[in-house]
DNA sequence: CGCGCTGTTGAAACTTGTCAAAGTTTGTGG
DNA sequence: CCACAAACTTTGACAAGTTTCAACAGCGCG
């Protein structure tokens, strides 16, 4: 525990054991799908809970790969910067997902992971995982399975970043938070946003004025109601209509 | 192997048992890094080769996941589609380079794999690699550092779709095309694009025009030699500066 | 309570896309 | 083996979408 040489605004350690056995996020997070004794014996698996404040790092590029990190409570982005200082955000992660899986191919992580709030993570170090990960084969599939959804994600964003307008963009953008809200028990039509026009802008491959045009035109045409960072979603269909323009013949 | 009912345009399915142990990949695909016994071992696993003729799909978007592929010779590209038709190349796969991740998710594929050229893969069937990867750690881990690597892949190309300009992703494009030739004992400086102009486009984010008109001026530039598929790069550096355009300070 | 960060809006500029036409290569069938 | 058709590529002129630059407003943190 006395790890950390506390570096400048590294983020504090906490001595409390996690047990996954008693989350209630279990369902979204990793052990999904594990029998009660397959989910004590993973209670060991992970190491501790780790708070990180608004603003804050989890790790930064270019550190030493160690652990996944499963976010419990709070809001992150991850982001890959270029030499000249443009940032394109990867993604924005929220309760139940997982973190740090950049990490494991060059065992250095390859991109930032900053807390867009106060924010708690579980710390899973890696070689726990990949031992338990042998023993228990539900484990096994799961983090398999999770890891190809991040990559089948992914081309979802390549989709998105080529091949959508600017407005499909953002409603896609939209309609996936919704979607992730819903399906933590939050409202799927009324929700504040965790991050700035800067950050939706680089994760959609667009400036920060496009996207508060954007938000403004929504307004105007009676999709969204936008109060700053507090949206209401009043047309849904009319969201998804603009991802999917009329398609004349089919 | 009375395996498939044959549909249309399917492929043909060879009863050739691929040992890895022989294969002169084996340095670039999964095997890496195992004792010459483990390797031995895993030659069980790859249950069979497959040849796919050019134009042809490995597998469709939709349909069940069963097995891994490892890229024997040839080459293939990955898209997506959407519902108007709009087209993403995801990625283009070389001798060595897997295919098929994205289906371990859904146990669905989520994409189309096709092939280039006429090419062969081994196939190695999902239950297997995750029963092998249980009981030999290296591969195990190696597994995991090839899913990893493609994720930290997919964020490189969300980095070129979401901040570059339409030179710099066609310099990035050529230069990693340069390098993976490199690694495999080709020219890193003349080669033969399999895809087409529109392919390129639709993996850059561009469309087939711009992706023409491009290699028109670096050929003007003097970086590039471009006769149709043929592509000599005569400048690397020239292309390395248009990626990573003069930054003042610094 | 004010300074700074964040967000909004406008006008002009620029990059890339669209449409169109013609040239080139490749593949196929006679 | 030639000829024709289809697919792919190149190039131009113009249009459109998005960015850039700039000014200002609002909220929130210290």
């Amino acid at each position: 525990m006395s790890l950390l040489h506390s570096v400048r605004t590294e983020t504090n350690l906490s001595v409390l054991k996690t047990a996954c056995s008693n989350c209630n996020l279990n369902e979204l997070c990793l052990p999904i799908g594990l029998s009660e004794e397959e989910m004590i014996r993973v209670d060991e698996m992970v190491a501790l809970r780790r708070k990180v404040r608004r603003g804050e790092h989890l790790y930064h590029a270019g550190q030493e790969f160690h652990a996944i990190y499963a976010v419990r409570t709070g809001f992150f982005k991850t982001d890959v910067l270029m030499g000249d200082g443009r940032e394109q955000v990867t993604g924005f992660q929220m309760a139940g997902e997982l973190l740090g899986l950049d990490g494991i191919g060059a065992e250095i992580h390859s991109c930032n992971a900053i807390a867009l709030e106060d924010s708690e993570v579980c710390a899973i170090p890696f070689s726990n995982l990949e031992e338990f990960s042998r023993e228990i084969v539900t484990l096994q599939q799961h983090f398999h399975k999770v890891m190809s959804r991040e990559i089948v994600r992914d081309h979802g964003v390549m989709l998105l970043l080529g091949t959508m307008r600017a407005e499909e963009r953002l409603a896609a953008f939209l309609l996936n938070l919704s979607q992730r809200f819903t399906a933590r028990g939050y409202s799927p039509a009324d929700f504040y946003l965790r991050m700035t026009r800067e950050e939706i802008g680089s994760y959609l491959g667009l400036k920060l004025e496009t996207v508060s045009r954007l938000f403004s035109r929504f307004q105007d045409e009676g999709l969204l109601s936008v109060q700053q960072k507090h949206i209401r979603i009043l047309n849904i269909v009319g969201l998804k209509k603009l991802m999917n323009p009329a398609r004349s013949g089919a």
